[in-house]
RNA sequence: GGUCCGUUCGUCUAGGGGUUAGGACGCAUCCCUUUCACGGAUGAAACACGGGUUCGAUUCCCGUACGGACUACCA
């Protein structure tokens, strides 16, 4: 991290290790706007920001940026909120609950932009503009077709152009009087070496006349995110701004804002994170990528309300939020060690922002199933087995806590979703009616019918406690009475009592299913399967 | 097109002037095992290219290429 300017704290070196200490509080914003589900992105920029704040001991504020009337979605805030507790972050400011430099929800705030815009136009830095959007259409026309490189309203075409530098100041007033649609614009100065310093990325310096002179003030009386996020940002006291990498062109834009508006010495330091990738070829991720490939790329489920379209989220998908933040972590920032798997407040503990990378990250699905795998099998039986009473409830099963720890416990070592202990368990608690056929085709003899013939009649006679042990004793019994390996029948046997050639401990299994059910389920095979192999 | 940002195995990445370039996912093989899975072991697999600087560059500098973002009265 790059501590030039204005680093808010004091660093102090006691016995040879040096402790930092903040004289003045982080605090980091999360500034969504409701314009539909929130993306992946926007979630690892919420964590990274939370982590950041937390790490710090600094505050996290939620900012609903709505300043977009026309984009307004309704649910959007409210799925913003509830990804946010489903990953298990808390703002400590937000719109549900204000803290000191409320509203904050940019709408609510609507009049409080317009004076600070007033402020550069008195100063000179900004202007009003009169032009419609036929005027502009126009004039980057007439721009293209004179082959200029970028047209853009600068310090140039701004002479050309109906606005308050170039009307009569009588004109000007005129045209506010009468109620006219107007904008104020930045007057972006005409040559000036803008540098900002990105915590990420070290210096970056633009010039001046690459910039256009920016809407801060829409004519219906909203500020563009511009204006508002810097005047927010100040108003609320944010010190470090970490955002997508997408902001960066427009970041020299904001310093000059800063500058004009005299708050240039509590400027808030900013980070720009490297962007998520389509996991094949090139470009951002996007929602059209998530659904050719089959994976989530929201955090829940989401029906965009205007066209219908249902996304599945990861949250439905059985991802556990665990894993969904410790595999979000990882999209673009590591540790520096060998470790991989972080909870919440290891990752707090963990994170910094150097050790963010400066490179888009491919968005792979396969890393993010191996976390939920991990975390999966790191869960306790107790907990899964609730999940799959859940599951079966569903299907009007049920069974005892203790019979679903029992399946859990043999069963999780090979799901990746908790969904998957019942879709890949379900011949533990109902009997198979149909038999794999490549297996039973190479598997199912003559041998493995007098086998199973004969276990039959064991389990029938049997008495005392049915345990692995037991059920396995009473197989090699009937192995042995009728001449044969057991080893060469054990996947018949599997195969006629669960249908499949796989599966976990078969002795595990038995028990589960219990004796009378396995002779039940020994009869229907004995009677359906139809020997073609030696 | 212009501006800005980036470039280490297929992917996520560590590293950094002298290394057998490390780890993870995925893949392959083997071990464990009644099967599958888990687990363990092993393996294939990378410094975009060209110039400098240097005794030495993947690491520093400059170009080139490639990729990306931005280029709205959207955020």
């Amino acid at each position: 991290m790059n501590f030039e300017g204005n680093f808010p704290g004091v660093i102090y070196l006691t016995k040879g290790k040096i402790s930092i200490k903040m004289t003045k509080e982080v605090r980091v914003r999360f500034a969504p706007s409701p314009t539909g589900a929130l993306h992946i992105g926007g979630v690892r920029t919420a964590l990274y920001n939370y982590l950041f704040a937390k790490k710090q001991q600094g505050k996290f504020l939620l900012r609903i940026e709505d300043t977009d009337q026309t984009r307004f979605v309704p649910g959007a805030e409210d799925y913003i909120k509830e990804a946010l507790e489903w990953i298990g972050i808390t703002p400590d400011e937000s719109p549900w609950t204000e803290g000191p430099h409320g509203p904050y929800r940019q709408s609510e705030r609507k009049p409080l932009y317009m004076q600070y815009a007033m402020d550069l136009v008195e100063k000179g830095f900004a202007y009003y503009a009169f032009d419609t959007a036929e005027e502009l259409d126009a004039m980057r026309e007439r721009l293209t077709a004179a082959r200029v490189v970028s047209p853009q309203y600068n310090s140039i075409t701004r002479t050309q152009m109906k606005n308050s530098l170039t009307l009569p100041e009588d004109e000007v007033k005129e045209r506010l009087a009468s109620g006219e649609p107007y904008v104020i614009r930045l007057k972006v100065p005409r040559k000036e070496e803008i540098r900002l310093n990105d915590m990420i990325r070290g210096w970056v310096m633009v010039h001046s006349n690459t910039l256009d002179d920016k809407v801060l003030m829409k004519s219906d009386g909203m500020p563009t995110y511009h204006l508002a996020n810097i005047v927010d940002d100040h108003l609320m006291g944010i010190t470090h701004v970490i955002r997508g990498e997408e902001w960066l062109p427009s970041a020299p834009i904001h310093v000059l804002l800063y500058r004009y508006l005299g708050w240039e010495d509590s400027m808030p330091q900013f980070a720009h994170l490297p962007l998520l990738l389509k996991p094949d070829g090139n470009g951002k991720l996007s929602k059209r990528d998530a659904d050719k490939n089959g994976f989530p790329i929201f955090p829940m489920n989401w029906t965009d309300p205007r066209t219908g379209d249902f996304s599945q989220g990861f949250k439905d998908a059985g991802y556990l939020p665990d894993a969904f933040v410790n595999f979000l972590a990882f999209l673009g920032w590591n540790p520096g060690d060998h470790r991989e798997i972080f909870s919440l407040e290891e990752l707090i503990e963990a994170f910094s922002v150097e050790r963010i990378g400066k490179s888009g990250t491919k968005f792979d699905i396969n890393k993010a199933k191996w976390f939920n795998e991990q975390y999966l099998k790191a869960k306790s039986n107790h907990d899964l087995a609730i999940y799959l009473m859940e599951d079966l409830e569903k299907e009007g099963i049920e069974i005892l806590q203790a019979k679903a720890e029992k399946i859990v416990s043999i069963m999780k070592e090979r799901a990746t979703f908790p969904a998957d202990l019942w879709k890949e368990g379900r011949f533990l608690l109902i009997a198979p009616t149909e038999f794999d056929e490549k297996v039973a085709g190479k598997k199912w003899n003559d041998d493995a019918v007098k086998v199973l013939g004969s276990y039959k009649e064991l389990l029938e006679k049997f008495q005392g406690e049915f345990t692995p042990e037991t059920a396995k004793s009473m197989l090699e019994q009937a192995a042995e009475s009728n001449e044969i390996k057991l080893g060469k029948v054990m996947q018949a046997v599997r195969l006629a009592i669960t249908g499949v050639g796989a599966g976990p401990d078969l002795m595990e299994v038995f028990v589960i299913i219990g004796k009378d059910e396995l002779i039940k389920r020994i009869d229907f095979a004995l009677n359906t399967l139809e020997v073609k192999a030696n």
